[in-house]
DNA sequence: GCGTCCAGGTCTACC
DNA sequence: GGTAGACCTGGACGC
């Protein structure tokens, strides 16, 4: 496994705009990781690492040093090249992108006033933002892998990928498994992906997509500067990334309605389970956006991660979905 | 044990 | 433009 001994070049801090709760943030409670499953988070602090468009490493380590009403991080960067003053300004700007720290999400409080559901959302989870990665093969993955394929299988497919072909960062004294990168996955033949991760059908899909990344593809940070339209699109020219998977990617974050999430909402959005969730997806989505506007995408998140506090509060079974 | 079924989408062929 | 059917494979389920 390539290995990557990073030492620290930066050192800053972060103020975001409140309410900012930082443990919600970046150590969701439903489990999802900030930028790879094998980070590692202790006494309020997280370790871990993201790889930058230029392909060179960085490990992270972050820390608040506020409250959710005055929030405050402190952000270690390592790197394995000197660094410059240019460089350190490009990584506090990094990071205030990546922890959607200039993100008000007021606005979005203030639907609670007519809405119950965000009113319960917000009392649960206040504070929490959602983040963004710089590193676009990961949620490629991601998104392959969730398809037709129930979460722990999912899971044991990206686990899989990060043995065989991820890379390993070691810094201030922790060590952080990391995705693999495009070109890694590319160089493989899909036989081998299919055996050594279980891909299945997928193998070639993922194949294909490292393969269109090598060949030069917008960054997340060219995505989010096109219109939310116009970015989904280039991403579902990728052969095995369709309207789900699309809306999952991107930095504008759609509502990735899937067979699951859709018999959630269905319930909190029209009361009743579906006869046909999948058939009900596209109703589903035109209701949220009615109803949320571009803060769907928020209510999205913020309802997979309260799925229990949600079905006690509405008398809903929503965890045996 | 063993066989059957199906899952947190996408693509293609066919009408 | 709409839709049925195929797609890997592991694990749940019924027997």
């Amino acid at each position: 496994m390539k290995t990557h001994e990073l030492s620290l070049s930066s050192r800053f801090e972060l103020k975001l705009v409140p309410p900012y709760d930082f443990r919600l943030t970046i150590h969701k409670p439903a489990g999802w990781s900030f930028l790879t499953p094998d980070e590692v988070f202790e006494d309020d602090t997280l370790w871990t690492a993201t790889r930058l468009p230029t392909d060179e490493m960085l490990g992270l380590k972050l820390r608040s040093a506020g409250t959710a009403a005055k929030p405050t991080i402190r952000c270690e960067v390592y790197s394995g090249k000197r660094v410059t003053a240019t460089d350190k300004k490009q990584f506090s700007n990094l990071l205030t992108w990546m922890l959607r720290a200039e993100e008000d999400v007021k606005p979005f409080y203030a639907l609670a006033k007519h809405d119950s559901l965000v009113k319960a959302l917000s009392k649960d989870r206040y504070g929490m933002h959602r983040t963004e990665r710089p590193d676009l093969f990961p949620q490629l993955i991601l998104a392959v892998t969730l398809q037709m394929a129930p979460i722990a299988r999912s899971d044991q497919m990206m686990d899989l990928l990060i043995k065989e072909y991820g890379e390993k960062i070691t810094f201030d004294d922790k060590e952080v498994l990391y995705w693999p990168s495009p070109e890694t996955i590319a160089k493989k033949s899909a036989s081998e992906l299919r055996e050594k991760c279980k891909l299945g059908y997928r193998a070639p899909v993922l194949q294909g997509i490292a393969e269109a990344l090598g060949r030069g593809f917008p960054t997340p940070m060219d995505l989010e500067s096109m219109s939310a339209e116009e970015a989904k699109l280039k991403l579902m020219e990728l052969k095995g990334i369709g309207d789900y998977s699309a809306d999952i990617v991107s930095p504008h974050f759609g509502f990735p309605l899937d067979v699951w999430s859709a018999k959630i909402f269905s319930l909190l959005l029209v009361g009743r389970h579906p006869k046909s969730p999948r058939t009900d997806i596209p109703k589903l989505k035109r209701i949220a956006e009615k109803r949320w506007g571009k803060w769907r995408g928020y209510v999205f998140t913020y309802v997979l991660n309260d799925i229990p506090n949600l079905s006690k509060r509405f008398k809903l079974n929503l965890e045996d979905l």
